[in-house]
DNA sequence: TCTGGCACTCCATGTTCCCGAGTGCCAAGT
DNA sequence: ACTTGGCACTCGGGAACATGGAGTGCCAGA
């Protein structure tokens, strides 16, 4: 059905494609890859490939171009995951290295990915859901008002400001909170609520009220920052390739967090790198565009997720170095700090 | 000079041009806005403002377009700034009374006001050297490892994880969190390094050598979160304006911090609200763009800066109105809270 | 099964042409 | 001293048309 030689000529095509962006034609094709057969050999296999699908021409008698189908045969078994230079590797560890909190890895982390690729990356942020209470703090602001500052041992910070309902002395504040730790210390957050059901019952009932409204702050703020947030860059890597048509759409699609965490969250087969191309992916207004994600986290359990959204026409076997290894050392960072 | 017609005339060419973004001529605007007079004497008069460098015609025989100096004259003189309708006013307000910490109040913000003008929305998180210190935590994660957290009166959150040089009890730091908050509490984030100066002097000579390296972290953040962090949202409305040509630029600039602050930051003569039109604006990847930007703050210092950008043929009073009346109800926000 | 040859298709590019919107200027009117 | 209608002129943009070249499909021969 497929022979050796086709494949070889569907990954010209591809290669060719990308780098040049127009449609490929039979004589440069033969030229430029020693296929060691003549032009008319090459249009034969062509038409076959069109026959089934993995490439298409814009016009009659123009070159031919890839279809999404044949990208994906592509990826899936015409390219291998391109390393990246050591040089690269060096840049990419000094750069994360220099980071002082989560915020600041995530906004390094998304930057360094946009410009290693050259297109636009988005990077999740770890997930409250699988990690761990470190530490939790409550802070009197006024009489009647307390900020609560959850720690989890990914790194992140999560605040509220909460209004109580009685005057409460800062002891008894002192006093809750050591409770709260004892407790809630490397307690898993999607443990939390089972673990603080019965709190309230083991203080002292004055403290009841006040305790409980807390509790309730806290829990809906796991419940509220399940969804998680998200950030893109490199919007400005769109306009230089030639995303004139659907540009709109696509920023769109960028600034709408739900479809961005769909896009990055759905995985596929592969171990860790996932690629969704063209038509795969569920949102319209992305058709001309692929998407390379990786999960990353640190030590083996995914905190969240990170990847590039590109044109289809990109360089898979580049990108999805990249994009595997920013997600590794991302890893590292998380775990060392 | 410029009589009272002429100025009509360029009110009516910036309006035309604004709503139409077409070159426009002299009998489209003889008959459009009823000035009582014939074509060929708006020809003069616009022959007399091309001549002072208001107006400017494309190419020859085609109709006139405002020039940089004509937006700023409209701006001055010849518009005021629209107030926003009683819905909007309410949308805002209940969008922006849902948000739970500072993040979210920002994260609202620039999409309410680039929903609200079509544009590209820029805001700046509330300054840290003009804000208080409200409660600074120490929070042991391991033996020789602390985090420190920093919470300002703008509810803004700050954290630094902190190698300590040798391992220290529990209670030694909870005396160190003591001392450092009854010393700092209250106290304006610009005047702690001298009132954290000589603190290790009155602490036990085993401690002075933790102290001062979290003393020293505290003043790093201090330093390096100087400078600001800036969000923006709405990047889709460029393409939708007809944006085609230097899209690019403006995106890149739009990704540059550095690029955005200055944007922000530079004010002029007029209170609260700043507009940089086109060639005004120090950057050069910003030439067919104006800035609209204002201070704002809880009570009446300001606190940091947000705006709109868009093209200089945008509409000024009415993204004026938008962009003041977020300014106020963000302050009022971040007052109450 | 591969190859060279050949007729055919059609896009991209360049040229020409023409229309119309808009201008500048001038002479006449108020 | 302005304002106005008239008029010749300019120039951009779109339509119509020509052309060259890259690429294709197909066929007959090796």
């Amino acid at each position: 059905m497929l022979d050796e030689r086709k494949l070889a000529v569907l990954r010209a095509i591809v290669e060719d494609y990308v780098s040049t962006n127009e449609p490929v034609g039979s004589k440069a094709l033969a030229e430029r890859h020693n296929l060691g057969v003549s032009p008319a050999t090459v249009r034969n296999d062509m038409a076959a490939l069109e026959e089934q699908g993995y490439i298409q021409q814009p016009h009659t008698s123009a070159g031919r171009v890839p279809t999404d189908k044949g990208y994906r045969l592509f990826v899936d078994r015409l390219s291998h995951v391109k390393p990246l230079s050591a040089a690269e590797r060096r840049a990419i560890e000094t750069f994360l290295a220099g980071a002082v909190d989560l915020d600041e890895i995530v906004m390094r982390t998304v930057r360094l990915l946009a410009q290693l690729t050259r297109q636009v990356a988005v990077v999740q942020y770890p997930s409250l859901t699988r990690s761990a209470v470190r530490h939790v703090e409550i802070v009197p602001l006024a009489e009647r008002r307390v900020m609560l500052v959850l720690i989890t041992n990914t790194g992140r910070v999560e605040q509220r400001v909460i209004e109580l309902p009685e005057t409460v002395a800062d002891d008894r504040i002192a006093h809750l909170r050591a409770v709260l730790n004892a407790c809630l210390d490397g307690c898993g957050l999607s443990s939390v609520p089972e673990t603080v059901a019965e709190l309230p019952d083991r203080l002292p009932v004055e403290d009841r009220p006040v305790a409980a409204t807390i509790l309730s702050v806290l829990l809906e703020t796991l419940v509220e920052r399940h969804e998680e947030k998200i950030v893109f860059a490199g919007a400005a890597n769109l306009a230089a390739a030639d995303f004139s048509v659907g540009l709109r759409e696509v920023l769109e699609a960028l600034e709408e967090q739900v479809v961005l965490m769909r896009l990055l969250g759905e995985t596929d087969n592969l171990p860790g790198l996932t690629v969704r191309i063209g038509s795969e992916n569920p949102y319209t207004g992305l058709r001309g565009t692929s998407i390379v994600a990786a999960g990353y986290g640190a030590g083996d359990k995914e905190l969240a997720r990170l990847g590039v959204l590109g044109p289809t026409r990109m360089d898979y076997p580049v990108t999805m170095g990249a994009v595997r290894a920013v997600a590794r050392y991302v890893g590292q960072i998380l775990a060392g700090s």
